[in-house]
DNA sequence: TTGTAAGCGTTATCAC
DNA sequence: GTGATAACGCTTACAA
């Protein structure tokens, strides 16, 4: 069933059949009707793949990420999808691994699809050397780049994210003032987000006047087992500690399971923060404080700039959102 | 850049760029080195659109779920399109709200963009009323339907499921069998796999000798709080419970809450079981005695079984697997 | 307001 | 082994 089968049924021509399905107006009401009857009747619906090659565009977007299964991940897929088909265009979905080929490999497949923009979720894929990134500049020639909480500078590349540094530099400082002395810095990797709240912490800690605070940042890049066996080490070493910053809700969940097992009442002798305010918090008891990275606007924001940079209208290489510290049971009053 | 440019610098038809790019034979070694040095030098991509509307398929699979950000179905996502993609599927991904007439509606998006199979994800698409089904039996007649922790009979529509009702009753026996007298059971809706779930728990309690079964069982479908709030309530209204079991983890955690709030120790006053050996079983302290529900073999399966019916072969209409208990700390030794 | 016809970039069926 | 050429099913000037 094809819109010649429709044209022949309505007794118009093909072109009319067009125009009464994509609502191009000049169809006399009655013709409309008509052929809108025949539509119905036939159940008929255009084919798609004829209708992309004409107009060279699916109205679909790539989204391309590391492991959809991440709480953190998850949930911006979710917005990211829902917010692009409240804007008529559907979600290719790609989970790359974490090498390098993989993820180059995967961004073509998501280009030789013919998406119309990609976007990056997380901060896993712009890398050190400007070398290793060439593949999101050769991409941004193709279509337009979106990158949630990550950025890099280019023609065509869009860079949406929320102030980490900022963030931690906060919650930091709110432990201070909720009476810490003594915290540690939970990380997970050295990526762009990594640094940037790194450098948050490194930053509150030095105004506060902590000399040593290089060392008291760990990497956690395992298993939550792991974060637990590395807290139990920091303290067997001797370097006392009576906050953790986590630069994720895992990582918290982890300074939590390490402070119940060892019977450190929290918020009293441990205080615990998060970051993301991922269902991981809100589950744990107690609650933990962690920080709300707004995600949400991250993605509708990342949507409405690729309907405008489709549109050819102007849009910021860089829009920045500042975190909000959502105060639970594992920081004091 | 198309084929024709391709064919012109090489110096051949492009019935031959055809035959170089997809690999049929029929071409000789020279030509074919020649056509790719010109494919290469010029970094030529053909067409999707083209190329789908010639054979008729983008190779892509429709994914439909509620809430991609939920664990379980993030998880079902990730494995799924993974999966597809190792078979050269891409994923589209669609996540319905809960109105019969959203999921209607984006399922009709995903046949509109002509996928070559759609899979439903989770036990919140089949409903009572056949009448309801209609819309999963039509998009049946269009593309092979793969229905992943749910079922229903028709043609073309493939169930792969994992035996909840048996996964269930596994759990409560095992925690009659370490002296859990007073069981409860906390479940969310009446799901698909939430009626097998409840079935198995009352079925267990029948077998023990359990009388009043039905009424320790508690609906639980709104924030976590609230299922905090219930088991408060079913203890002031003086129902004795010793063990809780749960049909997901969240809910575990909601009665793992309940209990450190109200100083119970796990294992020793109240056992809590889960369900989908999710992050959050593992995150939370105790770690949560939970059911693997094997959702990595139902989405290989489904996969698997999808690349056979495009291939006309004959699958079972319905693939069910055991789920398989995992041992933790908020059950006894 | 409507129809004709060209184009979109492939794949595949023929001949040769 | 290679080359014309006809589909595939739409959109959209342009003509009427």
């Amino acid at each position: 069933m094809n819109i010649y089968d429709i044209s022949e049924q309505a007794g118009v021509s093909i072109a009319t059949v067009s125009r009464v399905l994509n609502g191009s107006g000049n169809v006399s009401e009655q013709t409309r009707q008509k052929v809108l009857d025949v539509i119905e009747r036939n159940r008929y619906t255009p084919n798609a793949f004829a209708r992309s090659l004409g107009l060279n565009t699916m109205t679909m977007a790539g989204i391309l990420c590391l492991d959809a299964s991440d709480v953190y991940l998850a949930q911006a897929v979710y917005y990211l999808e829902r917010e692009l088909r409240n804007n008529s265009y559907t979600s290719m979905l790609c989970c790359a691994g974490h090498s390098h080929q993989e993820k180059e490999e995967y961004l073509q497949l998501l280009l030789s699809r013919n998406v119309d923009a990609v976007f990056f979720i997380g901060s896993h894929f712009v890398e050190a050397s400007s070398e290793a990134n060439r593949y999101i500049e050769e991409a941004a020639q193709k279509v337009p780049v979106f990158l949630l909480n990550e950025e890099l500078a280019g023609n065509n590349i869009y860079s949406i994210l929320c102030d980490d540094y900022m963030a931690i530099d906060d919650m930091t400082n709110l432990l201070f003032s909720k009476g810490s002395r003594h915290p540690v810095l939970l990380y997970r990797d050295l990526s762009f987000s990594g640094q940037r709240k790194i450098g948050g912490f490194l930053h509150a800690c030095r105004e506060y006047g902590l000399k040593d605070a290089e060392h008291r940042m760990f990497s956690c890049p395992g298993p939550l087992e792991e974060t637990v066996q590395i807290l139990e080490k920091v303290h067997e070493d001797g370097i006392a500690f009576d906050s953790v910053v986590a630069v994720d809700d895992e990582l918290a969940t982890g300074a939590v399971k390490y402070a119940l097992r060892n019977h450190l009442r929290m918020p009293e002798d441990l205080q615990v923060t998060g970051y993301n305010n991922s269902v991981l918090a809100t589950c744990s008891t107690p609650e933990i404080t962690t920080v709300d990275s707004q995600l949400e606007f991250i993605c509708s924001t990342a949507v409405a700039q690729m309907v405008q940079v489709l549109q050819k209208q102007q849009v910021p290489s860089r829009t920045m959102f500042s975190g909000c510290i959502v105060e639970n049971l594992t920081t004091r009053k």
